[in-house]
DNA sequence: CCGATAATGATAACTCATTATCATTAAAAC
DNA sequence: GTTTTAATGATAATGAGTTATCATTATCGG
């Protein structure tokens, strides 16, 4: 039987409010803030159950560990600053991208990150 | 001083002649064809030595480890077999994605990585 | 051919993210 | 409040990829 915790709602609402995907350790100090002595296999242990239950899904960054988000979003992009190394969500997408496999393949999905300067980090440049 | 081996040889052959990224370990296995007793760890260091030379690239996957290809290729982008995991090179690209970044951001660069069935296994569906 | 030393091979060590362990804490049904 | 047991926190263990170590081998200028 499930049940509530402290500990899972504060992960949970920490992804909530981001609006932006998150690492373990990002949702870690997110959400200590209202479960001051969450410790870091909880935060594990509550995406893995969360992702179970799709509320969040996984996202990859090429070369990094995997991010967290909410579920039930409309199709989206992300972008990576490379100075801070904070990801932002973005809600566009070029489209069309099937033409680009080769004759005889199939694509089912893809992944489009950006790199550069999100806007604080362009502002110090 | 640098010296050549008959070890970089075969592992700058491997890349070569594979026309798409690859892992350190599929490289392993190529090069051994051409260097029979060669160990891993040779393979990293020379990757890493061709790398500093810019002689080959370093690919990210998402969720994968890196992959490494020849330096001095035209842009293009990635296929992900989703079934066999293998990894191919198109030499298409959407264009006009610096667009898709919020006001105030930079972009640099950018990735993308298609998914589905390469064409072997869409046959073997 | 010789000598200096770059490069190699085998394997131990390391890194870092993630998972397992287990005693303790705390939901929630009664 | 009591009881059951799911969930937690602290930390050890794990695993995959990569790097370090060091004795041995092989390149190449002389």
């Amino acid at each position: 039987m499930i049940r509530n915790s402290r500990q899972r709602n504060a992960i949970r609402d920490a992804i909530a409010q981001a609006g932006r995907p998150l690492l373990p350790q990002e949702i870690h100090q997110l959400a200590q803030q209202a479960a001051p002595r969450l410790g870091i296999a909880t935060v594990y242990r509550n995406l893995q159950a969360l992702q179970d239950a799709d509320e969040v899904n996984q996202v990859m960054i090429p070369g990094d560990s995997p991010r967290f988000e909410l579920a039930e979003q409309p199709h989206h992009h992300h972008f990576k600053c490379t100075a801070c190394g904070g990801v932002t969500t973005l809600y566009a997408c070029p489209g069309k991208l099937a033409e680009l496999a080769p004759e005889g393949y199939q694509m089912h999905s893809h992944e489009l990150t950006l790199y550069g300067h999100c806007e604080d980090c362009a502002k110090a440049h």
